[in-house]
DNA sequence: TTCTCAACTGCAAGAGAGTTGCAAAAAGAA
DNA sequence: TTCTTTTTGCAACTCTCTTGCAGTTGAGAA
């Protein structure tokens, strides 16, 4: 990953840095999607000084090379960032309780995208679709 | 829907007020959901001078007295209201172009819900579901 | 009708997520 | 090492939404 995201910089005119390194190495070990602040406390507790603009606009480019996947979750007010790297297009679900977020390794929506855009002559691009309830341990 | 109003907040031991019934009422002859800051700006064309903060805590209030529902489109940023008086549970899709938003008067996630239920061991209470794209005259 | 008081409103200030301007620092090509 | 361009950190800002508080108003009681 960190070979790619060497490549995908230099063809991009841009430059190999530290927080790009940092930020990418965090998502590839986290196995749930974090907010920017969330991000932010994981590289200070890793002993990473960056600043919190910083991490924002590392964000940014991290997705405008398609390495990582922007995300929000309903009612949460901010965006998430998972790792794009081997996991396809998915949705997730969210505990009430505690927090929790759950990848669910599905989409049911290209029927349903067909028969939308039929019914309503939009061409669709994207969709969003989460769930949320309350996960075993908060029952 | 005036009656149902001054019922719903009686009950609740709350107030009938010019604010509320004008909210109400712009909501009720709108199409499309609208944001808290659209309401206040159409509140004026309509030459109805109500703070912006007292809109907001007006359409708390008509959204705990369930006689409207609270709504997030992908990527907006912001909440958006519709009245719930006659439509049943419904999802959005958003021209990417133009901003307009359509109905979309079916849910396709009962027997999804159940899957995941079962998959996951969640218990599902809300789900969210939007589509964008682009509307026939942005295509 | 008038009185009374809790509910409500407007204004100012604040919170939280995210963005922008700018000078100083660092990457990387020459 | 030098030079140019990109990147970073800091401060200030934007935008949506919330909170505190003093003055106003709705509506039941007298
Ligand atoms: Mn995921
Ligand atoms: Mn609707
Ligand atoms: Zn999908
Ligand atoms: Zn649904």
């Amino acid at each position: 990953m960190a070979v790619k995201l060497k490549d995908e910089l230099k063809a991009a005119g841009r430059r190999l840095t530290r927080p790009r390194q940092a930020v990418l190495e965090v998502l590839e070990q986290c196995q749930y999607p974090l907010t920017a602040s969330e991000l932010y406390q994981q590289l200070q507790e890793h002993h990473v000084s960056i600043d919190l603009v910083t991490v924002y606009r590392t964000l940014t480019v991290l997705k405008e090379l398609g390495l990582i996947t922007q995300l929000e979750l309903h009612q949460e007010g901010q965006f998430r960032y998972e790792i794009r790297e081997g996991r396809e297009h998915h949705h997730h679900i969210r505990c009430q309780g505690c927090g929790k977020i759950a990848d669910l390794l599905l989409c049911p929506l290209k029927k349903l995208t067909a028969f939308i855009e039929k019914e309503t002559r939009f061409i669709v691009e994207h969709h969003s679709l989460e769930f949320s309830g309350w996960c075993p341990k908060c029952q």
